[in-house]
DNA sequence: ATTATCTATAGATCTATAGATAATGC
DNA sequence: ATTATCTATAGATCTATAGATAATGC
């Protein structure tokens, strides 16, 4: 019978005992912090809402923590890294194993579905008031990345007209808000799991691709991203 | 000579004499207010802080409203009716005396220049997690509204194969989405006006429109322009 | 001794109300 | 008398720190 592994823990006992012994306290309260972030934005969150989510006392948070801005940067940056991955190397692939409308409408495929799929919708997160400030900027040069790789996989995919009149910048503008598309329709319930591949074709579209283009593109995606 | 329209108000003088004479103290508060809601969101902004940069006393505030909610509640309205409008209003000139496809484009354009050119960036505030509850329905109900006339004039104006895959409601979902991206641009500084341009076409090819329809459109979409 | 919690609390807010006051209107 | 401000303040927060405490580790 396999050992159970159950981490003895040291520290004064908690008035209540986690439900969740899984999990260290650090990542108990991110997640906790993470929900009431998203749901109801970070000023408005109180540290004891979220002690209170966690099972701990508001002041108990603060071994973990300085302080509650340390929580939000911790979740912007978690937040942006997958996504950031998961385009990279699909980029690596083109031009060699993959074309850039294929690699492309993976990239958006995948990381809108890691949006959809990650346990809070973090996404919400980047377009709070209190992250455009200096404090986040580590996180924003991340997403910035995260709009230069796009970009140039939708210039090297876009047709002449396109890439005559859209520069890489803009066109990385459009495709990036066109994957946080999905995290606004998830703030008012699940999406439809479809709107993953509408919101990649769209993605094509608006390189110039025309309807051909854009389904050669998907049935490479198809490929590649069984591949990744 | 002209006579001067001087207001002469009634009721006790401020204490630091109002700059701005040519606006009610209820128009000079929500214009702080907005400022301050765009800047920094709405709960991390203070009565205070609103009442500062009015010039009065953060008591007087409540003279003119019954609480901070209130004033949100009339910068949200405030902020959709224009572009409502001005889309609606093209949208009556279909299928008569303007093609869906014109129609749409000269409606994202005058769309986005209006949330361009207004003094505050005011669709930041439609994204505040505090605008997601109950308390705002009316405005989202406005917003729904917007979506749904993109919706009929993209689909409209949509490609048999994009009509076939992308339904009235995400078309007007991608639309309205686009457009919004103005104001995210327009957070950290000044947006290129040819943003614009380059935001309407894209609507026009996540409608399926191949690059002769979109040259069409556009000059359609100039003539629109001048009538309106 | 170390760790992770707890209790208690200081100090700084913040919203909204009560009631006074200083203008103009009639 | 009416209007629009003011001053003062109650009451409810909220963040972060200090120091005690109850476990495990050695």
């Amino acid at each position: 019978m396999p050992t159970e592994i159950r981490p003895v823990r040291t520290g004064r006992p908690r008035s209540i005992p986690a439900s969740d012994t899984e999990h260290s306290p650090r990542e108990q309260i991110l997640d906790a912090a993470a929900a009431l972030f998203v749901e109801n934005g970070f000023t408005a969150t109180s540290t004891r809402t979220i002690a209170e989510r966690v099972g701990v006392r508001q002041a108990s948070l603060y071994y973990h923590f300085a302080n509650k801005e340390e929580m939000l940067d911790e979740l912007l940056t978690a937040s942006v890294r997958p996504g950031l991955e998961v385009v990279r190397s699909l980029e690596a692939l083109v031009p060699a194993s993959a074309s850039a409308a294929g690699a492309l409408h993976a990239a958006v495929v995948l990381d809108t579905t890691t949006l959809i799929k990650a346990a809070h919708n973090f996404a919400i997160l980047w377009l709070l008031p209190e992250v455009q400030g200096e404090r986040y900027s580590t996180f924003r040069m991340e997403r910035q990345e995260l709009l230069n790789v796009y970009g140039r996989l939708g210039a090297a995919a876009a047709t002449e007209v396109v890439a005559a009149t859209v520069s890489e910048e803009q066109l990385g503008a459009i495709i990036i808000h066109l994957t946080e598309l999905i995290s606004h329709l998830r703030r008012s319930g699940e999406p439809d799991p479809a709107y993953l591949e509408v919101i990649a074709a769209t993605a094509l579209r608006a390189c110039g691709l025309d309807a051909a283009a854009v389904e050669a593109a998907i049935a490479e995606s198809e490929r590649l991203r069984v591949r990744v």
